[in-house]
Order: structure tokens, then C-alpha cells, then sequence
RNA sequence: UGGGACGUGGCCAAGUUGGUUAAGGCACGGGGUUUUGAUCCCCGCAUUCGCAGGUUCGAGUCCUGCCGUCCCAGCCA
């Protein structure tokens, strides 16, 4: 239930999908995911991943993975390397590796076939002419002075462009489709710019790049894609889409089909305001846990599995929405839950004397290490005589309904033995220093006296044996679920200031040692954490928190 | 009367070409098990599908009108 077990749900896209493998129409689909490499990948990427490869799967079809490196000037192969790492992290490989510039030379020579037809002209007003004779959504655009220009000279235009003779910004190749449709895309768009830059893959071969319009249905085409998903936004896209398709001699016409695209609540999404994030070091880099990036889900202690299970749960559709936080969460919890071997930490540490303990002697305990699951075998752990137990498990004069220790009161201690408080030393400031307890050495984890009745449990680390560890608390990024929906305040102001406390002095039981960086533990009645794959080390153990445990105890007192 | 889309319980979402009692998940409430106040297990949770009319023996599914929300005026993707 909490794997890819979990049922596929129907969406709209999967029954168009099946309709056209029953009716014959395709007998084989394939997809794409079409990433601009300039930015990381985030959850919402992970969505469509999903969508694309996953039904692509289901149905015995391909995916490919292809870059839309159209814009020289935004682009870098360092962004496509952490694409492509996050894309099979997530669990998935593609069947072949594209880019919108493979087709560079293609794009060129169709648009060349475009002008000969008289479809496509070069314009030469600046920018600000094209933007002002475009009309209003309201008002048709009026046809530029370059628009009746003769096939031949456009032919040679064109094809300067392309030589470098002309700056950045001098003239643009547009389609001829009509200034005054009601549909602001039609109005003759541009499909190609100079740019006189270098391309991360072309170098400096090309000075003019094509737009994203022209290089995208184009690239569909050309690897015989038969569904083309992408986000609501690019529905007003899809007539030029085909358009532009109908205009060339190409092989396939892909079908274009728009949905949602998925949002979380307290989070940003856009890749502009997750690059100022990291620009403006509001966070530690795009891998920062606090990061809805998969860089940084990954980090947080995030499976592949959690994600592609939340997606799959969220299902598919055209309404826009916005999921809450907590179902992601509880995704990763499912997951850990089912997966996580069991630890014990104590993360605000108050001393527990066990009196009646000899003094100078420890045993070792065997704890399993998951409840349900026997065959995820067990540790050792060590008990002295002075414990760790958390402060807030001790509590002087309780409230109602409080199971755990109190002074005169008994408690369970976890894979151990029942203690009884006799005795709570404070400093002089009246804070609680020491607490001294007996332990019933009858009711030790296996032993018949075990079975007695105590009405609560509490984590503890040996004191003589414990590992000092600094773990990050990670929460929510911002303080509010919609940090964009205020027009007036700028997104920033609601940054959660309590994103992240650091807890230099938790201890943890010696287990942790063993474990490697990017293992994940439960530590038992507090949360799901992960070993940092980066700050970690046998000297100094850095765990982040994943996400805490439910707690309902802690709902009730809310 | 610019164009395009969306509107099913608190949040997602399924609802085959109109046909008996509107899936499922999350959240929530109640109960049980438990050496994690975790997990797990039961039970409950929309007489109603944005609103108003209409067609029909029968409509969330068809028609009309209205309301609300989102997207589009980059030589970004």
C-alpha cells in the first residue's frame, strides 16, 4: 500500500493512451520528458516525470529523456547533469538521450521550407515595434512592414541570420499565420532570434536559436512521439503546435495533451524563486533538505519510492490544485515506517540515575530492530547505570492523562527494564538536574516479569555509551501555506525562521556508528531520520530530520 | 460577448457512449491491539456533484443561462 503496489489510478491521459493502443491508432507509445536544463529539478518535475515514464511502462512504450537547450544564454551542462542523476535517482531510465539542438540543422531546413511556402518572413522592427503592433488581448495586432517581404529576399535574410551578419536583436523570423487572431500565439510568433553566443553543446555554430515553439513539436516529431504531456499554460500553444506541424513535411504529428501541474502548500515551486532561494542564500543550495527540490528531498531523507508513490496517489487531472505538505509527509512515513530499522536518541538529554544498579557495571540488550518485521533481525544495545532519557518525558507535576515518568511513578523503559522515580535532584536555578530511579531487574525485556502492566514507554541512551550527534530539525520552509497568495508582501517575508534548529549535543545509541551515509533510521517515538550524505562522520554523526512521527499525544495538547 | 481551460465532501480524485445505493487516498471523529501516545485493525464521514432552469421514465454525466477561479500581449520555456 505504501510501495508501487499501490493501484494505478485512472486519469484522463491513461484513457486516451488506451483508447488509441485498442483502436489501432499507435501500437506503441512514447513520451518524453522535456526538461530545460536551467535550474534543478523539483516535485512538481517529479510529477511528470512520473506521468511520462510511468505510463510509457504500463503500456509497453518508451520514454525519452530530451533536453530543450534552446536558450543558449540560460543553459549549462552542469543543470543537465544533476537532470539526468535526479531522473534515474527517481527510479527511472530513459530509452534515449535527446536534445532540442540534435536538431538544430533540421529546425534550420524546415524553416527554410516555411519561408519558401511564404509561411515565415523576416522581421526587422525591434522589439519594442513587434511588442506594441501585436494589438491587446482585447484588440487585433496590426501586420509589420516586413511582413510582405518576397520569398527570395527572406530566403536571404535568413540565411545571414544564420552566418552571424547581422547583431543580436536586428531581425527575427516569424511565421506569417495571422496579427489578428483572437489567440495571442498566432499572432505571427517568432520562431527564430539571433543570439551570437556560445551553445553548451553547439558551441558556436549557430548565431540564431530557434524558439521554443518551433524546436518543440519539431523534436516530437522527429522521435516519433506519440503523446506530448506538458502543463495547462501551453493549452493556448497546442493550434500553433499543429500549426507548425502542418507546415512541414514531417513524419509523425504528435497529440499534445495539457495537465495540471502539481503544487504543495508551503513551499514555492517556481524554478526563478528556487534559484533566488539559493542566489540570495536564504538556504544552503539547491540540495538544501528545506528545498522542494529532488536534490534536496533526497537530502531530507526522501525515497524514490515515497515520491513516486505520492504522485501516484495524487492521480492526474485538469483542475489545478494544491496538495497539502502533509500528505507528502505522509508518504515518506508510510515508506520509513516499513523500512526503517529502529534506533533509539534523545535528542534534549536529562540524566537518569538507576540507584539500585551497581555501580561501574553495564549488560548489553538485545532491542529488535522493527516491531512487526523479525527478519530485519536486531541490535545490542548497552545499559549503565546513568541513562539519558528526554526531558520532556519527565515531568514533576504532570497533567492529566501523562503516561510517563513522574516522581513516585513508573515507567517502561524501552527494550529494557520498568524504573520507578524516587528522587529528582535540581541546580540551583531549579531546573531538573538528575533523576534518580530503581530499576526492577525481574522486568527486563523477555523476562516473565516483563509482562506487568506499566502504562507508558520512554527512550533512553546509556550515558557511559552513548554517541554525541548534531541532527538538524527541518520543517516547513514558510510560515504560511500560500506564501504567494498576498499581492502586497513579497514572498520572502513569510519565510519560516524556524526552518531549521541544529541540536549539537543529542545522543544516540552506538548503533549508529555502523551506519552509512544516506542510511535512515527510526528513532523510536520521536522521527524518521537520515545519516547527511555530506556533513556526516564517525567523529561527529550529522542525522537531518525527515519528518517526525505522528503524535497524537502532542494533538490533544494543542 | 477577446481567446483558452477548470469547478465532485476540509485536500486530492475516480466516475465507461445518461440507468439501481456517487470509487479510493489523505485529513477528521469514535473504538480495539500494542514494551514506540508510532504502526496495525474495525467503524463513521457528500440524499449530492459551482448555481439556476430545461430535455428525459431516468442526469454528476445532454442543453441553456449565470457565478467563481486560472492561463495568454518574451526576440523565456
Amino acid at each position: 500500500m505504501n510501495n508501487d503496489q499501490t493501484p494505478n489510478v485512472s486519469n484522463f491521459i491513461r484513457n486516451i493512451v488506451k483508447r488509441d493502443i485498442e483502436s489501432g491508432k499507435h501500437d506503441k507509445i512514447v513520451t518524453r520528458f522535456p526538461p530545460e536544463p536551467n535550474g534543478h529539478l523539483h516535485i512538481g518535475h517529479a510529477k511528470s516525470i512520473c506521468l511520462n515514464f510511468g505510463i510509457a511502462a504500463e503500456f509497453g512504450g518508451a520514454t525519452n529523456l530530451r533536453f530543450d537547450d534552446t536558450n543558449p544564454l540560460k543553459e549549462s551542462e552542469d543543470f543537465a547533469r544533476a537532470i539526468m542523476h535526479d531522473v534515474r535517482w527517481l527510479g527511472f531510465e530513459w530509452n534515449e538521450l535527446r536534445h532540442a539542438s540534435d536538431y538544430f540543422q533540421q529546425l534550420y531546413e524546415y524553416a527554410v521550407h516555411l519561408i519558401s511556402n511564404g509561411k515565415a518572413y523576416v522581421d526587422s522592427q525591434d522589439a519594442e515595434a513587434m511588442r506594441s503592433s501585436r494589438g491587446t488581448l482585447k484588440e487585433a495586432g496590426t501586420n509589420s512592414p516586413f511582413r510582405d517581404r518576397t520569398v527570395e529576399e527572406n530566403l536571404d535574410l535568413f540565411e545571414r541570420m544564420k552566418n552571424g551578419e547581422f547583431a543580436d536583436g536586428k531581425h527575427v523570423l516569424r511565421a506569417r499565420i495571422d496579427m489578428a487572431s483572437p489567440n495571442m500565439n498566432l499572432r505571427d510568433p517568432a520562431i527564430y532570434r539571433i543570439r551570437k553566443v556560445s551553445h553548451h553543446r553547439t558551441g558556436g555554430q549557430w548565431n540564431i536559436y530557434p524558439m521554443y515553439d518551433w524546436a518543440h513539436g519539431i523534436s516530437d516529431a522527429i522521435e516519433g512521439i506519440t503523446h506530448s504531456l506538458c502543463t495547462l499554460e501551453f493549452e493556448d500553444h497546442r493550434p500553433l503546435y499543429d500549426w507548425f506541424l502542418e507546415n512541414i513535411p514531417a513524419q509523425c504529428h504528435p497529440q499534445q495533451i495539457e495537465f495540471a501541474r502539481g503544487n504543495l502548500d508551503f513551499t514555492v515551486m517556481s524554478k526563478r524563486k528556487l534559484r533566488q532561494l539559493v542566489e540570495e542564500e536564504y538556504v544552503n543550495g539547491w540540495d538544501d533538505p528545506r528545498m522542494p527540490t529532488i536534490a534536496g528531498l533526497r537530502r531530507r531523507g526522501y525515497t524514490a519510492r515515497s515520491i513516486r508513490t505520492f504522485w501516484k496517489e495524487a492521480g492526474v487531472s485538469k483542475a489545478e490544485s494544491i496538495i497539502p505538505m502533509g500528505v507528502l509527509e505522509n508518504a515518506i512515513r508510510n515508506d520509513m515506517n516499513e523500512n526503517a530499522p529502529r534506533l533509539m536518541a534523545v535528542l534534549d538529554p536529562v540524566k537518569v540515575v538507576l540507584t539500585n544498579y551497581p555501580e561501574g557495571e553495564s549488560e548489553i540488550l538485545e532491542a529488535a530492530s522493527h516491531p512487526q518485521k523479525p527478519e530485519m533481525g536486531s541490535r545490542s544495545v548497552p545499559l549503565g547505570r546513568e541513562i539519558w532519557i528526554e526531558r520532556g518525558d519527565f515531568m514533576e507535576d504532570p497533567p492529566r492523562k501523562f503516561f510517563r515518568l513522574r516522581p513516585g511513578g513508573e515507567v517502561r523503559l524501552r527494550n529494557a527494564f520498568i524504573i520507578q522515580c524516587n528522587d529528582v535532584i535540581k541546580d540551583s536555578e531549579g531546573k531538573v538536574a538528575e533523576i534518580h530511579c530503581e530499576y526492577d531487574p525481574d522486568s527486563r525485556s523477555g523476562l516473565p516479569g516483563a509482562s506487568r502492566k506499566v502504562k507508558g514507554t520512554i527512550h533512553w541512551v546509556s550515558v557511559a555509551h552513548g554517541v554525541r550527534a548534531e541532527i538538524r530539525l527541518y520543517d516547513r520552509l514558510f510560515n504560511t501555506a500560500n506564501p504567494l497568495a498576498d499581492k502586497q508582501r513579497d514572498y520572502l517575508e513569510f519565510l519560516n525562521p524556524e526552518s531549521l534548529k541544529i541540536i549539537m549535543d543529542a545522543v544516540v545509541e552506538p548503533a549508529v556508528n555502523d551506519a552509512q551515509p544516506g542510511e535512515f533510521f527510526q528513532f523510536e517515538r520521536v522521527g524518521y531520520f537520515c545519516v547527511d550524505p555530506y556533513s556526516s562522520s564517525s567523529a561527529q554523526p550529522v542525522l537531518n530530520r525527515t519528518v517526525s512521527l505522528r503524535d497524537s499525544w502532542a494533538k490533544l495538547n494543542r
